[in-house]
DNA sequence: GCTCAAAATGACAGCGCTGTCATATTGATG
DNA sequence: CATCAATATGACAGCGCTGTCATTTTGAGC
């Protein structure tokens, strides 16, 4: 049977075809129990003959819950958002939820209020909640307020028990499997430079870092850890105040793959040669890291995967009504490229 | 005054406050005329004091126009997206629309299905159209089939009356520019590593490569021109296979920021320095051009903005019922950094 | 086959808004 | 100041769905 392409089909339609009430078949399209196996195929055959979509407005509208979902994000790694926007959407998707997008400024004054209003307005369900608003307080109590479910994607290693779910990543590891490499290629010298302040994940990075030094009893050498922000710049402005110190460093960790490419940068203005002169790692293996030259040793972050699931794990939570404190953990992998080699003697 | 921060506010109480009728603020809110000055600042003011947000879930089920706008998109450069995305964004914003992203693969398939099943589900009242999909026709048939409203961004020099509405890259002219750049150099070997034959873009640049060098009646060389489908890796490829030609050129054109990395990757490996022994530009102008080394000469597009005018010139589509058949044209400008100099005596 | 709690289904109101159409108000005329 | 078209406003139904609660059906146990 052919219909017309841009005939509405509503749940009165299904109804009627499968010779049920509206309610039934709006049971059985939000899957819920107490409905005969033989009554559920019915509608289902019916709403696949008639090729029919539930309408989220009405949806949204009539019910308690919605379907929607946001995704508040400031960040300026364009990889990053995509991939995590993909991996939220593949979950939406797969479980019939909207997503809204929001990018905005985190440290603007009336950050906020802004939150707020979006949620009023988009009905938002629950919340997917990346750095730095992952790991902001006041975003979270308003949050907790406002009784929005959320997860938050942030930076740890699991042991410190939040009372929400949230997924993990470790950082802290991470940056230890990282720093190991290095001192197993013979470094000693290895300088670190940081991420933004607003992160944890900087934190966590550099904790991880100064832990591999102890393990492997590397004297740790203050004048080789300098600020960043994450930036390629910040790599550029991290990477010459290095290799202008008279004990220049060997290797390099940088706190992200941006940073790394601006130490490249930096190294290449220099003349140094990579990695044979000098090793530079980054982090986060974005695409980024396979079109500098060298290719970065990075760590891979499975961003799309780590979004997808906390877009699970939050729809879960939305659904039971329970509190679950469920927590998933990440520890992204070391991966060994062209930028990291033996220390030269 | 203070509100609970949850308190639904609903065009009811804002009726009571202002002392109207329900459908008058409906009036007020979506900007219809005959409403009394006098009556209008009262429905205004009672608005803001109550920090009223018109539901849209409501907004969408009781009118027939529609207040979300779709962009569909199948593009693997994600500062592409981010800047489209924001561009969009903020138009949506300004005119309170909201937007649902849907990546896609344009060569699936069921790529038709899935597009008129997103248009229905989420009741799109317009379309955002990047390429490929704004310059496929078999969409764009659909969509009119569909009775859905859309604007396309397309490569194009406004020369070409379409019917619908626009917005226009002069990807021949900036092209051209780039070009003329090189010739200026000096150069007159120059290269041409092309992009994707699913773009028009591709051909565009392609073309308008071909004509400055008519212009300045330089000797056009088959096979300086190679394929690639702007990826990085194509960069690699292509310059590879022209840096092991016996006349080597002096100076590659590649069509994008991410094919002149690839290039300048390629080139790297090879031991030949950029810019002195050979000069490589790209295309675009995204944040990578200035994360190379050296930095990219290219043509600056200007994403977030073309998206914006696409997202404005699509709304104002939809509330005209008149089809207008606006078109905007922008055309990218050249900008000169690093990786462009003199042509080697 | 009858009873009765449990399971399945349905009737109906109403979510917050807009479209339609009816009614009220206005002010330029004669 | 009465008249009338133009303008401004309001009453009401209903968009497509879900929540609530009433009703029907089921089948285990006697």
């Amino acid at each position: 049977m052919e219909f017309a392409p841009n005939m509405k089909v509503t749940i009165n339609d299904v109804a009627k075809l499968a010779g049920v009430s509206i309610k039934t078949v709006s049971r059985v399209i939000n899957n819920e129990e107490s409905v005969r196996q033989n009554t559920r195929d019915k509608v289902m055959a019916a709403a696949a003959e008639l090729n029919y979509q539930p309408n989220q407005a009405a949806r949204n509208l009539a019910g308690t819950k919605s379907y929607t979902i946001g995704f508040i994000y400031d960040n300026p790694n364009a990889y990053y958002i995509i991939d995590m926007q993909n991996g939220i959407l593949s979950e939406c998707r797969k479980q019939g939820f909207e997503l809204v997008i929001h990018p905005c400024n985190s440290k603007s004054d009336g950050i906020l209020d802004e939150i707020k209003e979006m949620i009023k307005q988009s009905r938002i369900t629950g919340l997917v909640l990346t750095p730095p608003f992952s790991e902001n307080d006041d975003v979270i109590a308003m949050l907790d307020q406002l009784d929005v479910r959320y997860v938050r994607i942030i930076s740890g290693s699991g042991a410190e028990q939040d009372s929400d779910s949230c997924v993990m990543i470790d950082d802290h590891q991470a940056a230890q499997d990282i720093t190991d490499h290095l001192i197993q290629l013979g470094h000693k010298d290895i300088a670190f430079i940081g991420g933004s302040d607003e992160h944890q994940s900087s934190f966590e990075r550099l904790s991880g870092y100064q832990a591999a030094l102890k393990a492997h009893h590397v004297a740790p050498q203050n004048d080789l850890i300098v600020a960043g922000d994450y930036s390629f710049d910040s790599g550029v402005v991290g990477a010459n105040k290095l290799l202008e110190l008279e004990q220049k460093p060997s290797a390099i960790f940088c706190c992200n793959d941006e940073t790394a490419a601006g130490a490249l940068f930096a190294a290449r203005l220099k003349n140094i040669s990579i990695p044979d002169e000098l090793s530079i790692v980054g982090f986060e293996d974005s695409p980024f890291s396979r079109q500098t030259w060298p290719k970065l040793t990075t760590a891979h972050q499975p961003n799309q995967q780590i979004a997808s699931q906390a877009t699970s794990l939050l729809i879960a939570n939305t659904r039971n009504q329970s509190a679950n404190e469920i927590c998933r953990l990440f520890t992204p992998k070391l991966v060994i490229r062209d930028s990291s080699q033996q220390a030269p003697s």
